[in-house]
DNA sequence: GCTTGACCTTCCATCGACTGGAAGCCCTAT
DNA sequence: ATAGGGCTTCCAGTCGATGGAAGGTCAAGC
């Protein structure tokens, strides 16, 4: 199978299944007479790993790692967990930092009259002029 | 006053200084004889309200539009109050996306025994094979 | 057998927001 | 005179793709 019909039954597009294959995540394809890349529905599957384990934030060198874990049967499921329980940490505390600017934001948005007139307490806050309500 | 100067007053760094001049955040520095760029303490005002919207996550493209109101004493505060809750929303859509992912990794998680054998729901999940707990 | 169009290849550029480093000029103090 | 620190510009790298150009391949239709 040829790299669109892969980009299709993977959901991963052509182009993102070349870099993969350029940034070494997944091993150089074999080629076609054509020098066309071939697949095979395993690759599919691989592809579809990845895809799921981007879609929860992993970075791609992480996602190296869980596949190699995967693929290894004798792995221990406490590197996976270990991996996964890290990046549980990475997430919370962007989702903390994230919450904090909503938060502040938010307060200053509620401030502002948002009329015509040119008073506002988000500009006044960002320029350190932070007069409380 | 010179850049270092002005990196340690304002808080940015140097580089980051010249890289808002080149990509036109702040305007082209005036220059002394040797070629140095010279600030005023209004533009490290310039550069602290830089930074406290960069910190609250605007893109440098919001912030010049911010500066822009700022520096504009016509201005409606409606155009910042509007700025600000799309900036909002952004963040809250980004917050519910990390939430998701990390209510999923932990889930995951708590189900993998994390030890010495290869057994984990982990992989197996990515891997496609949902099997529920 | 030739054209058309879809598909494939490689290579290079771009996004955002910096950051690191090299090569070289400037300024002050000793 | 020289040593150091600070300044300049320019180029490369980060991360994870994505867009596009130039050109090779293949199958269908005429």
């Amino acid at each position: 199978m040829n790299i669109g019909e892969t980009a299709r039954q993977s959901g991963v597009p052509a182009k993102t299944i070349r870099y993969y294959e350029e940034v070494g995540l997944i091993p150089r394809a074999v080629r076609s007479g054509a020098n066309y890349r071939v697949y095979s529905t395993n690759d599919v599957e691989t592809l579809r790993f990845i895809a799921r384990a981007r879609g929860l934030g992993f970075s791609v060198e992480d996602v190296g790692a869980l596949l190699a874990l995967y693929r290894d049967k004798q792995r221990a499921s406490a590197a996976v967990k270990k991996l996964a329980e890290q990046h549980i940490r990475a997430i919370d505390r962007k989702i903390a930092e994230l919450r904090s600017m909503s938060r502040t934001l938010s307060e200053l948005s509620r401030r502002c009259h948002g009329n015509h007139r040119p008073d506002c307490p988000i500009l006044d806050d960002l320029a350190g002029h932070a007069e409380s309500a």
